[in-house]
DNA sequence: ATTAGCGTACGAAAAAAGTCGTAAGTATGG
DNA sequence: CCATACTTACGACTTTTTTCGTACGCTAAT
């Protein structure tokens, strides 16, 4: 099969990724007003790096119109299992349980938040 | 209380800091020998950025002796939990579960990890 | 038709991270 | 004493990431 070479978003990039995952579809200014209530930044640096991202083929965008319109092009899930993956090898020496711990232990999480990841283990433990 | 300011690791330095954590104590070759048993890198790229680390702060060096010896100035639980933090925020929306969900789900556990990560959960639960 | 406003493109620079060559010191074995 | 082998220090360079100024086009209102 054709695999897509994965590249790594770097961390603006995963800002940008976040916006557009939570929007589905959004234009430079939307992604930028959002990015710039949180910090400082001008708006053609945000429109560089989504042309960037678009360049790497991070995102995909519509320009049949004057404006763009943008939507991520990887998805949320893969770059998650991704980087989580390479926590997991950097600072949890290749082991999953030891960072679930750390998620569990450290940050709290609502009853049905535990509830849901109980019938996760259970299915799990079956196994 | 005085409060360190808290230096981010970049990547190459995560690795070095997971070297020192391991062994607790190390010398600029032994943490070279082990990173380049894994990636092709030089012995003065090791060395050098182990010395930026010591300005940083990351880790600490008795030099009283020609060849120093190293020890991480961070601690591993600390980092994980800064990092952790910072990955559920970016990447999950501020949600710890869907991070347990994916660590779970994605990267495989060892029954024994799953029964230990029981516990946790079910303390968890009584509160 | 002129101006103001908003959009993209793009080059250039600044900042951050990683890489390595070379110098110089200090031991050690011949 | 001399050569070899390690060591640290450090400057310089490369690559990657982030930032932004400026140019230029299109559209709408005056």
């Amino acid at each position: 099969m054709a695999q897509q070479k994965i590249t790594k978003p770097t961390e603006s990039e995963l800002e940008i990724l976040q916006v557009l995952w939570n929007k589905r579809t959004a234009t430079v200014r939307e992604v930028h007003e959002q990015l710039a209530s949180n910090k400082d930044v001008g708006y053609t640096t945000t429109l560089k790096l989504m042309q960037i991202m678009h360049e790497k083929g991070l995102v995909s965008r519509d320009d049949s119109s004057k404006t763009h319109i943008y939507q991520a092009a990887v998805s949320r899930e893969k770059t998650q299992k991704h980087l989580v993956g390479k926590m997991i090898d950097n600072l949890f020496s290749g082991s999953p349980a030891q960072l679930v711990m750390q998620a569990l232990g450290n940050h709290k999480a609502s009853m049905d938040e535990l509830d849901e990841i109980q019938e996760l283990l259970n299915s799990l433990k079956k196994q």
